[in-house]
DNA sequence: ACCTTAACATAACAGTTGTTATGCTCAACA
DNA sequence: TGTTGAGCATAACAACTGTTATGTTAAGGT
């Protein structure tokens, strides 16, 4: 993982982001970055592998914040944190979640492809089970619920509540986002 | 809209689900149609018109079991029927789903396909939100609840779980997503 | 019998795609 | 000083893309 990969990731979630991915081809990509090709067949196997690198960052940009949460933030209130971290609720997060989007329908007739995707999304989950169980332990959440379940329930919401922001005519404002997964949460705790 | 049109369009969806969008090329729809490209052009104008009328046949799947509801289901139990339609729980409906996500993702840096997907998911929200208002006037919904913005939180949901279906390996059991759903309304009701 | 038109098939078009091979340049090292 | 390799540019490749023009065929109407 050298920097110049990371510059040449960088430059094809731009084309992603702007012109859509099945049209983020080589030369279009080279052009963002403002060299040839020959730089991005020097760095990268092929085309598969260097989407596949992309997807990767994606990934890392939802779970870095969620593993960085400092230890202060307990309880509730960290399960809550962790699940912000998949709002939109900043351009930042609005942009993660745009290429995400794009790469999960871009997976569709793809099986390997979508096979990735679980991976990652087994990732989430389980991180997000994990820290209900935790919970559970603290007898700060019910022992009667499923923390897999659970998980699911609530990554199923956040992710909800990003392509609400994408395909409703204007996204709800930042606090109405965190008022609605208070919501869910509170019918948990 | 011709039977022939709608025989191309099928076609389409079924390249679409195999290979993915991006891949669904004129001369790969008319194979999988069993004829050449002729056929295509001479029924559309260009393949934006074919992917239209195929994204158009998305929306019409799911609108239409909502609007074929029969007046005897009323209440509560009516909303989450609504919404039940969208839920991955037969076949069918997670067809339906996939060619909707492969059509989403495909518009992320396609300004003017975004916008599609915006009328047609202002569609749908206006119809669960104008449901939401009827079970107010009944007095089954609190006043006090915004129908737009639960309506957005409610479809935000449904959505998640088809998302879910589709990134956790496993998609949970129909029952499941169902009472995962009446959480949600019980959350209101 | 003649004309028209719908419904295709076929072929050619310029443009774009990922991949591969080859060549260049310059810094590091012996 | 000579050699090696990293980092990149350039070019050529066959395969594929949507669009368009031009056939061909058969049915319907007059």
């Amino acid at each position: 993982m050298s920097d110049r990969q990371i510059e040449v990731s960088e430059a094809a979630w731009r084309v992603i982001l702007q012109e859509g991915v099945d049209r983020a081809s080589l030369r279009a990509i080279a052009q963002e970055l403002g060299t040839t090709i020959g730089v991005i067949t020097h760095h990268f196997r092929n085309k598969d592998e260097l989407m596949l690198f992309v997807l990767d960052r994606v990934t890392e940009k939802l779970l870095e914040p969620m593993q960085a949460l400092s230890p202060e933030v307990e309880g509730i209130e960290r399960l809550g944190r962790m699940l912000a971290v998949m709002l939109p609720i900043n351009p930042d997060l609005t942009e993660i979640l745009q290429v995400w989007l794009a790469f999960l329908g871009y997976a569709v007739g793809r099986d390997e492809l979508m096979q990735e995707h679980q991976k990652r999304a087994a990732q989430l989950k389980d991180a997000i089970a994990q820290e209900i169980q935790a919970l559970q332990a603290e007898d700060i959440i019910s022992p009667r619920i499923n923390p897999d379940l659970e998980a699911r329930n609530l990554l199923a919401f956040v992710n909800g509540l990003a392509i609400d922001s994408m395909v409703q005519d204007r996204p709800l404002e930042p606090e109405i986002y965190l008022e609605l997964l208070n919501r869910q949460l509170h019918a948990i705790g």
